[in-house]
DNA sequence: GTGAAAGCGCTAACAC
DNA sequence: GTGTTAGCGCTTTCAC
């Protein structure tokens, strides 16, 4: 019986007929490549790819055997002369399992979603490097979504990525919008969040693990570099801090500007602050602002991004200052331009690469918790305070990425 | 049978022990979601999820009734009050098809793979971007790949992405290794190319489909609108041209500027061109053209990106000279510094989101006439000469994207 | 128009 | 250790 279903294409109660039409339907060149390429062995199910029996049957042995030299468990259940068969046969008709059929008994298909709102945003970008990194340690694949800043399509996509199986999704975001009770209630498939700030209307200190970039720190720790340079007198070039425009990250960076100077025991002063009335501040705020501070006197400067830092180089060059001897600058987000200007600006890099990592290995923990105790509802936020470099358990759970200083001529002054 | 089957949970010759243990491994809360959320109406799958059959026993039709509304495939087999009954039923149950068990039934996925060489290059971000879009259109998604300009990772994920049944894949690159063997024998999966040029060895002129952006047209429009803003000495700045650092982009720029000369009947100027050292010129190298330049007299400059020329900007204004009124100045690439910087830049934008276009309805045009036709066995590429803006089919069926200039102040001038 | 039943390709429990 | 077998959740033929 078996060597007969071995060359026997229209069998398991299938004619001829209705093979062929499936197959259009399905691969098109289903048939023509089991003729061509399978051919020799005969044995080619009706998608064109070998199957698992087929390797069984090549192998001589049971799917059984082949399920379990492939998936590597039970490896005492199978002895070194059937490994060895199956993995021949497995060599010799190119067979590659189906990862479909897998997942739909597993239940688990080894993909980890990622939903972004901007693929063409250079910082979140990194982060899904970092994220992807990571999955490439862990095996796991990446589904990456895009959903362009609309609510809508971030509803769709959780969805999507739900109805897919991934096994685990990270949210990845830079900006906030109001509704966060999707999220919240979200409990079909684990979830982890990056710089996916919660309605702060929202009562409930939700156990929803969430990654975060620590501006803050990163502002501070620019403009203690600046003092370490020996700056005494350091202005600060913002984002419009209230109103519309305001973000999380303008506040934080001035309130991190303004930690370092209390640290260091330096005034503050404010006719050495600009603050940009847009969301973004540019070039032109850049230049803008230190055509205002020249009137007072600085010796430093830290901009919250690199464009600012580049248009405050150029207003300072071309006003006959020198670079970093007299006024050394910092920009933020570590850009290209940071690397490409000259002199070369050093940037506060907010490090999201780790924070992609850092969300993925979360999410690990918490799969991991899944499969082990059944109890764990949901919560295995608490397993990751076992963080690595940079990286920092706060309160609620929130894990905090610590941004990092790259230093370049622009602020390194010699001795 | 029906009604009893509805609420016994250990039903289909699966004794309860086993259900529990198969529980754990796969979902972890799959039982106490069915308790809790689907106690209402104890009709909840092992995983936690309604199934279609559950569906079916809900509104007290057959999970075929229930198939055929879901996937609208003959509507005529269906009445109005069963499809009423049906969307009824999925709207209670709150039901979403599992894609998993649907593909492996289709043998379709409805998902798209995208390999790329390095998703932090803000170029293929937009390529990604574009085909985004266009796979929202098509209700297609998009599983990214990166393979960090490895090649054993390119041929892998490759292999991954076929093994997850995506209907086709698009390969994403901004440079060339030697071994394109593996693309030129793909069979598995219908494939698409963008930027990936095939090394000029193999003899074989493929019928693999490719998209290219036009990297010589995009140089010659730039130099173009120099040409009708008025310029007559219109220096160039470009990347290596021989050796190892040389680049395909770098030949047909060069070629680009020198048609347009050409065209515009003005003479080439060997001491208005500035070839850099180094495959990506920068801001020291526009600085550095200018300074040579100045002494021959220019009115026009095009630099081959948007840092070279922000450094020729910088130089030029530094050296007293108006930006565009002495010399107008186009970059490249429309990165983020050309909107940037002050002033803003004008620049050639590579138009690499509508390549992301254009390669995605490639495809789509090839699955399309795979279904319908089994026996177009690979160059459905011929069909897409139904290309849209900016994109035309050449010769081998590749088809090329135009890049679109972006006219900014540095090149604006009044009248 | 409706329903029963046969699998897609894989895994794993259970009997030998 | 090995093979038989019953499904995962869905689609779709075929008989009513």
């Amino acid at each position: 019986m078996e060597d007969l279903r071995a060359f026997d294409h229209t069998e398991d109660g299938m004619d001829a007929r209705t093979e062929t039409v499936r197959d259009r339907n399905w691969k098109g060149q289903g048939v023509e490549q089991a003729m061509i390429s399978g051919g020799q062995r005969g044995v080619r199910s009706r998608t064109g790819r070998p199957t698992a029996r087929d390797v069984a049957r090549e192998a001589g042995v049971s799917p059984t055997a082949v399920s379990f030299v492939l998936t590597g468990t039970h490896p005492e259940k199978v002895s070194a002369a059937t490994r060895k068969r199956v993995l021949e046969a497995v060599e010799r008709l190119g067979y590659r399992p189906n990862r479909v059929a897998r997942s739909l008994r597993t239940h688990r298909t080894g993909a980890i979603g990622v939903l972004l709102t901007d693929i063409k945003h250079p910082l979140l970008a990194r982060t899904v490097s970092g994220i992807q990194q990571v999955a490439r340690q862990y095996g796991y694949h990446v589904v990456l979504h895009n959903t362009s800043f609309n609510p809508e399509a971030e509803r769709e996509a959780l969805q999507f990525l739900a109805d897919l199986l991934v096994d685990g999704i990270i949210f990845v975001s830079t900006s906030t919008w109001g509704d966060d009770s999707v999220l919240l209630e979200w409990t079909q498939t684990p979830l982890v969040l990056i710089n996916r700030a919660l309605s702060e209307s929202i009562p409930v200190p939700s156990s929803l693990p969430r990654v975060r970039v620590d501006y803050r720190a990163g502002a501070k720790e620019a403009v203690l570099h600046l003092v370490e340079q020996g700056c005494r007198r350091i202005a600060y070039v913002g984002a419009v801090l209230t109103g519309p425009g305001a973000s999380l990250a303008a506040t934080e960076r001035y309130g991190g500007y303004r930690d370092a100077l209390a640290e260091a025991g330096l005034p503050y002063l404010p006719e050495l602050v600009h603050i940009s009335s847009s969301s973004r501040p540019g070039w032109d705020d850049g230049a803008e602002a230190v055509e205002r501070f020249l009137a007072y006197g600085f010796d430093g400067l830290y901009a919250v991004n690199d464009y600012a830092a580049a248009g405050a180089i150029g207003r300072l060059l071309r006003g006959g200052l020198r670079v970093p001897q007299d006024v050394a600058v910092v920009g933020n987000d570590n850009t290209e331009v940071a690397s490409h200007h000259s002199p070369q600006i050093t940037s506060v890099d907010p490090n999201w690469e780790e924070a992609g990592a850092v969300a993925l290995r979360l999410l690990q923990s918490m799969l991991d918790g899944k499969e082990k105790a059944c109890e764990s509802t949901r919560g295995a936020s608490g397993e990751a305070g076992t963080t690595r470099d940079g990286a920092s358990t706060g309160r609620d759970g929130v894990v905090a990425v610590r941004p990092k200083l790259v230093v370049r001529e622009s602020s390194r002054r010699v001795g």
